[in-house]
DNA sequence: TAGTCTGGGCTTTTT
DNA sequence: GCCCAGACTA
């Protein structure tokens, strides 16, 4: 029981009330993480739950993480000790789907071992169906028509429910049943199926579903706000009767609508649970009571929501400040000069601050001020670890290893480091593949192994033998796939097709896909007992935030989207300008509108001490810099709570936050110019010519010349080879 | 078959 | 203004 101590009344409320269902509205900074897992120690230390009988769902594996640990915690400190948390059911939406379906595998169109496609996956399976059926992709955009795809599952609606009320919505139809159909072919399913597949199977099961009931009588639910129709409707099916599921959200932090996500369902649970407790979480743990306040005025001018008083036994702290920057070097300049000084009257570290925007877009300016300065930052998001082209071609190798009918992963690396097995070459093998009724991957094997086939087949005797020589490859790989250990395989693998060699090409770049690849045999190190399977479902169900690195104090930019669930002591948003902030796309839809709101009102309250609020004046978003108008959100914030005084400007030098960094600022010599306007200059191909505008562009100049045969070309001056003439 | 050129288009992206 | 994808050329 001395677990309760530290929790505030509503805290206490929430975690100690019986098993039912429970709502716990929680406000941000409110201690939602802490009360879900004092409610999972206290069902196991109190109510004397098993806890193998407890499901725990997040919608990150980071969340289910830090959950798990926390649990871990309370377990190991509480009087009758001994508790483990080993057998808690903790885990994504996803990844518990993923576990069913595998489990289940015999009612499923697909076999035990299928891959999941991601999201590059989806769409090219998606493009490759559109030019099938012999549509241009131009006009009809495969990420437009994959995005109906995915939300008509995220509803439940199968192929066959679909209605076409437009032209547009019958081609997405038609896609739709073909992409299904090849993702069965391929023995795949995407991450929107791990949902729907296990909704049907519960649905249509009812021995299953009592089963799985009864395996998991308790079921506790994080960010609830950010349910889908699939999420909420497996939830339903899961509950037991009477039902345990205790669900934890904020409609005021849903921000991914476009993602099928809808807070609806939070007054849906009530309408469908009415003897629901519903408990709200007021008082703030992270914020002064000025953020708060600032928070509030911004989150209460959205209608029809349940009010939040958000309060802090803080104070009052600081009040924000809004800056107004000329345009978005200048923003990016005044962001530096912000964080240098919050180094220095604050204690603060820069790793203590966060820059965020509304688009990625937004970070270049950022990433080049701060590289032009030596200084270092981290960036999340972004240039995704498992969105990277050598990462996801291992994958690729992996993945066909595992499941040679993945034509997706057969296509992509087929012909990947270039081996002569051209696009000519590949539609003959598919036209084999196809007028023999068997797998691609099978003719390849045939192939090598019987030479004598090929001349039927008509290919050239140059891409036999690259086939020839794959197929040896691919053959060896499968028979020993079971045999040796997941980095031997990989080992195996990346030795047969000359990776290192094909990757590392001398440019920095190539040392850096290297390392990737390193880095992810490392992470196989750790699959050795669990396999192959394992491992390729822990890749394709992984975000981004995993790999964020924690040690290096730096600050941290990234999207408002990406900055849910964190917090920092200082709080830097760029970009409040109306078109970025609310984004010009969303501004004919309310809906829309109401989400930017609640967007703005996340970032805001991800501030513990200080929020600086950055608007330019002039900006540039697509194509030419035009004069923005000011974000409407500034309207709202309360003037008493604002500073509209600029902090002082400092100079870089010799201050704490550059003599305190790990890394070793990058101090390139400026460029010299060495050429003018009007230079006569000679160049090795096209000869003599006229320079008529010169660049310097960081590390290089670069030169615009009219040559004497009547050509104009940009040259970079260093690798162009010129000769001044006079 | 592999690099270079051109044109469209352009939020957010837990899995 | 920049990036990616597909067309085009050597």
């Amino acid at each position: 029981m001395h677990t309760l101590e530290h929790l505030n009344p509503q805290q206490r409320q929430a975690v100690t009330s019986p098993p039912g269902p429970i709502l716990v509205l929680a406000g941000p900074g409110s201690g939602k993480t802490r009360v879900l897992s004092h409610r999972i120690a206290y069902l196991i230390c109190d109510l004397m739950t098993d806890p193998g009988k407890i499901l725990a769902v997040t919608f990150t594996n980071k969340a289910a993480r830090e959950m798990g640990s926390r649990v871990q915690r309370l377990l190991d400190n509480s009087p009758g000790g001994g508790f483990e948390n080993r057998r808690i059911r903790l885990g994504t939406f996803h990844a518990t789907c993923a576990m069913l379906l595998r489990r289940e595998a015999v009612y499923l169109p697909v076999t035990r071992e299928f891959v999941i496609f991601d999201d590059a996956d989806q769409q090219s399976l998606t493009r490759q169906v559109i030019k099938e059926m012999r549509l241009d992709p131009k006009q009809v955009s495969p990420s437009k028509v994959h995005g109906v795809i995915s939300r008509a599952k995220n509803e439940l609606i199968d192929v066959e429910t679909f209605t076409a009320d437009t032209y547009f919505n019958e081609i997405a139809r038609r896609v739709y049943e073909r992409y299904q159909a090849l993702l069965v072919a391929n023995n795949a399913v995407d991450f929107d199926d791990l949902l729907f597949y296990a909704v049907r199977l519960l649905q249509n099961n009812e021995n299953l579903r009592r089963r799985y009931q009864h395996e998991y009588p308790h079921i506790l639910v994080d960010e609830f706000q950010d349910t889908n129709m699939a999420q909420y409707t497996l939830l339903q099916l899961l509950a037991s009767d009477p039902p345990d599921l205790f669900v934890v959200g904020d409609p005021d932090q849903s921000i991914y609508r476009w993602r099928g996500a809808d807070y609806r369902n939070v007054g849906r649970f009530k309408e469908d649970y009415p003897g629901a407790r519903t408990i709200l979480l007021e008082q703030n743990y992270r914020s002064t009571q000025t953020i708060l306040d600032v928070a509030t005025a911004i989150i209460d001018r959205n209608h029809g929501r349940v009010k939040k008083h958000l309060f802090t036994e803080r104070g009052r702290g600081e009040p924000i400040v809004l800056h107004e920057a000329y345009d978005e070097a200048d923003e990016a300049s005044y962001v530096i000069d912000t964080i240098a000084k919050l180094t220095l009257i604050d204690d603060s570290d820069p790793r203590d601050c966060a820059v965020m925007y509304r688009t990625n877009a937004q970070s270049r300016v950022l990433e080049e001020a701060f590289l032009r300065k030596g200084l270092p930052y981290r960036l999340v998001g972004a240039q995704r670890f498992y969105g990277r082209r050598e990462v996801k071609d291992l994958i690729a190798y992996l993945r066909l290893v595992h499941n040679p009918v993945d034509k997706v992963s057969l296509l992509r690396i087929v012909n990947t480091p270039p081996r002569g097995i051209g696009a000519k070459t590949v539609e003959s093998l598919l036209a084999i593949a196809s007028s023999r009724q068997i797998e691609p991957y099978e003719v390849i094997i045939e192939l090598s192994r019987d030479q004598g086939n090929a001349l039927e087949a008509g290919l050239q005797a140059r891409a036999l033998r690259s086939i020839v020589d794959f197929g040896g490859h691919l053959d060896e790989w499968l028979q020993i796939r079971n045999q040796i250990a997941l980095v031997e395989l990989i080992n195996k693998v990346l030795r047969d097709i000359g990776y290192q060699s094909y990757l590392v090409d001398g440019t920095e770049e190539g040392e850096e896909r290297w390392e990737n690849i390193e880095e992810l045999r490392a992470v196989a190190e750790e699959y050795t007992d669990t396999g192959l399977t394992t491992f390729l479902e822990h890749v394709a169900l992984i975000s981004d935030q995993d790999t964020l690195t924690e040690t290096l104090n730096a600050p941290t930019l990234l999207t408002l989207h990406a900055a849910k669930g964190l917090e920092f002591q200082n709080v830097i948003i760029i970009g409040l300008d109306d078109g970025v902030l609310p984004h010009l796309r969303s501004f004919d839809d309310p809906e829309a509108m109401a989400e930017e709101r609640r967007l703005f009102y996340v970032g805001v309250t991800r501030a513990m001490d200080r929020l600086i609020l950055v608007r330019a004046f002039r900006r540039r978003i697509a194509g030419p810099s035009t004069l923005a108008e000011p974000s409407r959100y500034i309207d709202d914030l309360p003037p008493d709570l604002v500073e509209g005084v600029r902090l002082d400007r400092f100079s870089w030098e010799n201050r704490t936050y550059q003599a305190e960094t790990s890394w070793d600022p990058v101090n390139r010599d400026p460029v010299e110019p060495h050429f003018k306007v009007g230079m006569r200059v000679h160049h090795g191909t096209f000869g003599e010519g006229i320079i008529i505008n010169t660049k310097l562009d960081r590390d290089d100049e670069e030169v615009t010349i009219s040559f004497e045969n009547g050509e104009t070309k940009h040259l970079v001056a260093s690798l162009a080879g010129l000769e001044i003439l006079d």
